[in-house]
DNA sequence: GGAACCTTAACGCAGCGTCAGCGTAT
DNA sequence: AATACGCTGACGCTGCGTTAAGGTTC
């Protein structure tokens, strides 16, 4: 039972924290050692420990130090300091991922149209100001749409983002080879294309159908896009039509 | 062609940063208005405007301020800092991804058990430690598949795994009323709640034999799991029971 | 008494926000 | 001459890292 105390040095490796931060948590009032030797040694126990583990869990939460006092002081309000922390991290990841989502696309939209590095900045840019400036897409939808679009892109992420955006491009790749080959668009070679298409946009609508009525409007109303989005998203209209017929064909099958 | 000049105010506005932003960037070199006034006033002009727009980009991806000079004063470095500069955002958002989940996850594990609030923070502790100790699962993966659980981890993010943890507990649930009617594993309501159940675990498997292969030896060895993980991720064996019997059923039809 | 620890004080960092005190343009 | 801007310091904030100059412990 003999309570073991510490010094800092000691006491900083079990916690995992510098000798430093225990200093700041101390002059801030944060964490007082349980007590100070003759010479003006601080003396940290096991007791200290349990609070300074609380600390760094809290500040990997990334709340501040000052919040982290105020919620160790009143413990009762961890439950809303925690519901706000929530928001102000699903924030900056939001701005993460549009950063990141920036880039990716601008290397990938140079890669795919042979352009130089040297646009590199001028593409991020355009790919930025086509983020921020999406409000156009909304008309398409309705309210109900819209706010369903809201939640599914939640879910969203870069690398998801890539992920979708390659296979579009292969399957794109596919169909115009098909298209040189001249396929029957009710061949089951061609069916199985409009199948990956398909699949594809039910990962976009989730499903749902007033995001596809909402999709199918905007999709027949191209000549009327911003003129950044026509060259970026626009499909050649011969792959358009192919993959049109091969849905009519398998419409009619069944 | 009167190239225009604007005061800081102005600029400042148009550019949509501050007066106080622009004398910093003026001081580090970054961004030096065209000239002076004989008042002594800044001068901007449309160049400095696109010289700001560039800065305002790389600070949304970022990049620090002195970063950010040295890309503009050498654009040949730009592909280089963005390839970096994604790695450091790609760390942060799993940082943030980490957090969230820590809170949501332990907020959720209060609510199933119906502890109260006072435990949020020991319960988000737990959380953490099981995030950071997760070295106990890789025992059971093949190198190969270790890999690609890593490369899967990457699509991964809060919102998903919230989906994904109320869809297993609704399916458990959902498992244990067809318990309670002595439902026959081989009816086909027991066998749509098995076809739920293959659906998530392919969500976790990406389709991957590998993964999966690693996934059965793990949950064959519940007897060894850590106590920690036992008491979060184990399951009702009399649910397991049951859907392995749907299993079985389903595979003698066919 | 020397090595290994400890103390407080103070500056540094990034990116500005925010006065303060004083000119300038109209 | 009042009003609206502009200028240059200079300190503040966050969470410590990093010396520096000097005491304590064994």
């Amino acid at each position: 039972m003999a309570d073991t105390v510490y010094r800092v040095h000691e006491f900083a490796e079990r916690a995992g924290v510098t000798v430093r931060a225990l200093h700041h948590y101390d002059r801030l009032g944060l964490l007082t050692p349980a007590r100070r030797s003759e010479g003006g040694y601080r003396l940290y126990t096991d007791r200290d420990l349990a609070r300074l583990e609380q600390i760094v869990v809290l500040k990997f939460l990334g709340l501040p130090l000052k919040e982290i006092g105020r919620v160790l002081r009143d413990q009762a309000s961890l439950p809303e300091a925690l519901r706000t922390q929530v928001r102000v991290l699903g924030d900056r990841r939001r701005q993460l991922d549009q950063a990141i989502f920036a880039i990716a696309e601008a290397e990938r939209s140079l890669r795919a149209n042979g352009e130089p590095d040297s646009t590199l900045l001028r593409q991020i840019i355009k790919e930025i100001e086509m983020q921020t400036n999406n409000e156009w897409t909304r008309q398409y939808y309705s309210d109900e749409a819209k706010a369903k679009v809201e939640e599914r892109k939640k879910l969203w992420t870069p690398e998801l983002q890539a992920e979708v955006s390659k296979a579009w491009a292969d399957l794109c790749a596919d169909v115009e080879a098909a298209l040189k080959d001249d396929e029957d668009p009710a061949a089951p070679r061609a069916q199985a294309l409009a199948a990956r298409w398909r699949k594809l946009l039910e990962g976009f609508t989730g499903g749902d159908p007033e995001i596809q009525r909402g999709l199918n409007r905007m999709w027949a109303d191209q000549q009327n896009w911003p003129a950044d989005a026509r060259q970026k998203y626009a499909i050649n209209p011969e792959i358009q039509d192919f993959i049109m017929r091969a849905f009519q064909a398998g419409a009619a099958k069944a």
